[in-house]
DNA sequence: GCCTAACCGAGACGGTACGTCACGTCTTTTA
DNA sequence: TAAAAGACGTGACGTACCGTCTCGGTTAGGC
């Protein structure tokens, strides 16, 4: 799940031989992952967030961190995941409320990113190393479109969606203006409403009745 | 336009005062961000395009760049808009036939960015300083949004989008499915008939009979 | 004795902190000042032994060279020290005989200084900083000085000297005419009795029966 | 006379050919020299008195001085030379007379050398160029020193001093005093009797009658 | 009074070195 | 054997000067 290298408590093993020696702290890692944190918090921008400034804030080697993740990058996939509020839980009473919720999620994820202080675009860092992409991707952002796939999947099947509409099209015009308004437009607003508004308009272009 | 700071050529002027002493070489300008170009082409990866490098593979002095760059994401700015395709001429045929013409140029766009070779991120780099994003952002990207809502409205003052509709969410409406594919599903398609698809789909739940 | 910062191995203290993490190399030390030497021996001028030079040959990072010594005129220092002859020992058979050894040895270390290739001036470079100058001048010229004068007291106390003589001035009076010959007639002649020479006629002058 | 290039007026002739076009300023030359002689004054440190700063001190474009001096250590010449007293006049009434003369101007000069402002060590600096040190060699120090040769010459002949003593080393007995308080005892005293002290005791050594 | 060569101030130019910083690795001691 | 500390080689950062080179704009003669 974490991108740093799992505990000896993970079952007593790592690389497939058994763990040996002091087994790792569970604790140091979270005091690496929370220093970066308030260092983020407290408006350093991502540019002088360098591992050895992480280091002495948490009060670890640099060793240390080189030992659970391979780079600056990789740790910031793990900064990530920690600022970042759990998945929402679907409620199932319907394609359009399930969407609701995924896009409300998002709104929530676009307005932590916002001023310009918390993870304003750790994002933007990552895809500067192809490896570190594709690990977010495959980890975080993967399995959302394959969520929001599945709940349009569902539409179709209760005749909510129309059937002849491509899913993976459905699925960008419902998750591109929240994209743009949260990476090209940071000065655009994010109501409350946003996600109803988006959901209701384009299903309105989308609905069976429409064809 | 550009944000290097101006020549002598310029109107024999810069900030305000009189250029006296040797006016700098456009040649220079040019070659410093062709060798940028010349760099991101042969593959080199954008964290390792120093200003030192630069230089060197530009033959020039490293104080002729910060001459006229107050860093390398103010270069980044402009070598990126040297590498982009020039805006298009809208056709004016119908709403319609201006936003499909937009969203073809966009998808350009995105093809330019694909192959993990130019540019593939310049853009998520400008991010990390809010001045040059902010730069970009007034130079380049607003300019596009102002001219995107214009053609919305122009359609709607024709008749052939809903006179109630946010023009605002209409633009993300028609922008957002482009640039999810290029920001967050880099390994989706790009079709040739993309850009007429979305419009073609969006359009249809904003077309007035369809209220 | 060294001006650079001492080693953990100088009693495991270093600022009055006790010394903890990897201690510095004294191999690199010694690379750095042997690099050093090496250069100012194939004739390189001094105005161009720069640190990164210096760096360079000795196959060691700047910072590195920056830990141990705060610019070039202290590093010079060390490289000055290491080059030198160490001082004599004092026969200490009459006061005539320590006078001709201090200023044989002096001879020796103006020699030293001539073919414009070893040192041929790094003190001159050395009086630019203010200083690295009184850290030479505490830690070697002084020394040479008070050993000098001790040696003309103990003159004037067995009667090889006046006893009204001023021994700042008969200091002076001994090591002056060397001092000319090396520092403002470097196309003087050093012959080897020059020592002996110059202490016999300065002495004529001040033995007692002079009076 | 002086190291920069002759001016027109000087016979309106330079390099063999007739001069044409607009002639030197003279003033100009004083301004660099008296720019670079103040900002000695205001205490800035020799390591910091860059061509550049020069130039913008005395309002005078670089290649103007480039055009008279052929760097930094032929300018420096000149302002030491303009920063001297005038060598003084011998009085002639007897050799002792006539050093007593001549070491007085070497303690003023001296003196002038002290304060660690003005021109303290200029000359360190030009010895790193062994071509200007030649030069300030050849025009100021030689000439010096073959008057205080013909001084003693005289005294040789008139029978002021012993005949069988080697002029150049009863030169250096007379000025290494001086020098050794100048150069590496800047702590030391230069009390307004030291010429007289000096000469007095040497000349004891090396009167006819202490044979 | 004009021509023209050389001067002048300003500052751009390709370089090189500066001293600092962060990278990712390594070598100690301590636990 | 992990962990904290910090030294290590590497190399980019942005600044300052180097000495040379253009610029536009003066000054002087010599015609």
């Amino acid at each position: 799940m974490s991108l740093a290298e799992s505990h000896a408590g993970d079952g007593r093993v790592r690389d497939g031989r058994p763990v040996r020696g002091r087994p790792r702290s569970e604790a140091v890692e979270r005091s690496i992952i929370e220093g970066a944190m308030r260092l983020l918090e407290e408006g350093v921008p991502l540019s002088e967030l360098s591992i050895e400034r992480i280091a002495r804030t948490a009060g670890v080697g640099k060793a240390t961190i080189y030992r659970r993740w391979s780079g600056k990058e990789a740790l910031f996939v793990d900064v990530l995941r920690a600022a970042e509020p759990p998945d929402p839980v679907l409620p199932g009473t319907s394609m359009r409320d399930d969407l609701v919720v995924l896009m409300e999620a998002a709104r929530r994820r676009g307005l932590l990113n916002r001023p310009s202080a918390i993870l304003h675009n750790v994002i933007a860092q990552m895809k500067s190393s192809p490896k570190i992409w594709n690990a977010y991707h495959a980890d975080v952002v993967a399995p959302r479109r394959r969520t929001l796939i599945e709940v349009l999947r569902r539409g179709q099947a209760n005749g909510e969606l129309r059937a002849d509409v491509d899913l993976d099209l459905a699925g960008d015009l419902v998750f591109g203006p929240m994209l743009v308004r949260t990476v090209m437009r940071p000065d655009a607003e994010l109501p409350e409403n946003l996600a109803e508004s988006i959901v209701d308009t384009v299903l309105e272009g989308l609905r069976p009745s429409a064809k």
